[in-house]
DNA sequence: ACCAGCGTTCCACTTAGCGGAACGCCGATT
DNA sequence: AATCGGCGTTCCGCTAAGTGGAACGCTGGT
């Protein structure tokens, strides 16, 4: 017999999550995010709101299963290889980069430029690759770093394909932050912006998300249409101002041929 | 029974760990080690021992933080893209990698083969990168896979160059498992090559850790004289076997001036 | 010689979360 | 079409696992 649910509804709802592993995660991603190699356990239990006691626990457990190692002298954290082993992991099975390999080299060679592969997660992109030029001034890009949806190029071609109602999701839910002076943060200019990307084919930014920095992107879909992932071509803005066109001529080509690749048919629909 | 309970619980309570967090590292390396990219479940909690609504609740939690992403079709689980940010911030602060891409290079360049990279965990080492030459039939390996250090030649150069205390504490210890029929796995055999390795200043190994593969090694040393990591270069067995004196003077080349690059003075005491 | 602030440990309290069992759903089989 | 095994998911009472304030012992800077 099924008991009446609206009675036991008073009850807080029951949480389908954990709350140590949750904290795990974050003590996890607070190491990914700070600039620094070490943490210790004040610095973040005091940025995460969580008691010295409970990091320290959590910081052993991990270190236990080599997520984290710990220097004994320093008493400073820092991630371990079994971070490293998981991470790598997920790129074993990440298709899209094993294939944009060779044309991010193709790219790079051709424009004597830096050339990019991000992919989606959620309202974010991630850098996942890179192929620099031989030459001394040059734009690098820190892989696994993640960047929202609306500034520099890359992150603007993936917004500008999404479906129409995951658009209107974006702007209405995630504040538009300000990177650089020349961040896109008004939604109805962004807007604007997206359909010229669509109809291009391709987005252009000079110092919206880095100041000293600008690119072209094109979108990769996958065989279900949508916007997958992005491969751009980036330089200082001094220089590639002038690259723009050329450089978008080659990353459109490249990218269709990807799409094409990951079992993507344009038609007529 | 209660008395035992006393008993146990005198025992555990000085574990400084949380179960939560050490079973969420776990579930975590089950995906690293599967070769599938998707587990499921039940799967999973057979496979570790845990009850199915425990993993449950722990694959859910770490979906939120995205550590996790799951196929609403499938109701299959894969690793997400917080892992990859996490991996790839431990490979941003590792700088040994970056001071032997070139040399990976110009050896892979050298010899025709695949130059690897890999460092030190615990009795344990990983590949960190590799790089391979342009050629149909070449040896490649997986980024992030884990070995024991008894196995193959950059394993048995590290393990040689470690203290004495610590290569007893291995041997002592640690099963040798047999990954081939040519893997030495008597201690008492596996010492003398490990003196031979020291003496010769590389180490050699023809299908001791995968069968079709041969490869030649050398250790590289920190600041403070410990082995950290190892080069190697590796290929097919049957052509890399007349390559293998070339290969070790390439390689013992290489890796005492990276060694020197990271602080490491030879002297004479 | 002195703190200030760190990482670590302790301990009584209590609540978070465990897990066996039940549920609903899907795809394979007949 | 009907069956059914096995999956992921959810429920709920019980309890041991984990929490966190406070105390401790270092260590490095002054």
């Amino acid at each position: 017999m099924v008991a009446n649910k609206a009675l036991v509804m008073n009850h807080v709802t029951t949480a389908q999550t954990i709350t140590a592993v949750e904290r795990t995660a974050e003590i996890l991603t607070a190491f990914a995010r700070a600039d620094t190699q070490t943490l210790g356990v004040t610095e973040i239990a005091q940025e995460l709101g969580i008691s010295k006691a409970v990091v320290h626990r959590t910081l052993n457990s991990l270190r236990v299963k080599g997520f984290i190692e710990v220097d004994p002298s320093t008493r400073r954290y820092s991630l371990g290889t079994a971070a490293l082993t998981v991470g790598l992991a997920f790129l074993r099975h990440l298709d899209v980069r094993d294939l944009a390999r060779p044309a991010l080299r193709d790219l790079s060679e051709r424009s004597r430029e830096t050339a990019t592969l991000s992919i989606r997660s959620g309202w974010d992109r991630i850098y996942v690759d890179q192929v620099t030029p031989p030459r001394e001034v040059k734009m690098t890009v820190v892989l696994g770093r993640s960047f929202p949806l609306h500034a520099g190029s890359s992150s603007k071609s993936l917004l500008a394909h999404l479906p129409g109602d995951e658009i209107d999701e974006y702007l209405e839910n995630v504040e538009l932050h300000r990177f650089t002076d020349l961040t896109i943060t008004d939604p109805s200019r962004l807007r604007q912006e997206l359909a010229e990307i669509r109809a291009n084919g391709f987005a252009v930014s000079m110092g919206e998300r880095q100041a000293d920095a600008a690119s072209v992107a094109a979108p990769i879909f996958d065989h279900s249409r949508k916007p997958v992932a992005s491969m751009s071509l980036c330089g200082p803005v001094e220089r590639f101002g002038a690259e723009v066109d050329d450089a978008a001529a080659l990353i459109v080509a490249a990218s269709q041929q990807l799409s094409r690749q990951l079992g993507f048919r344009p038609d007529a629909s």
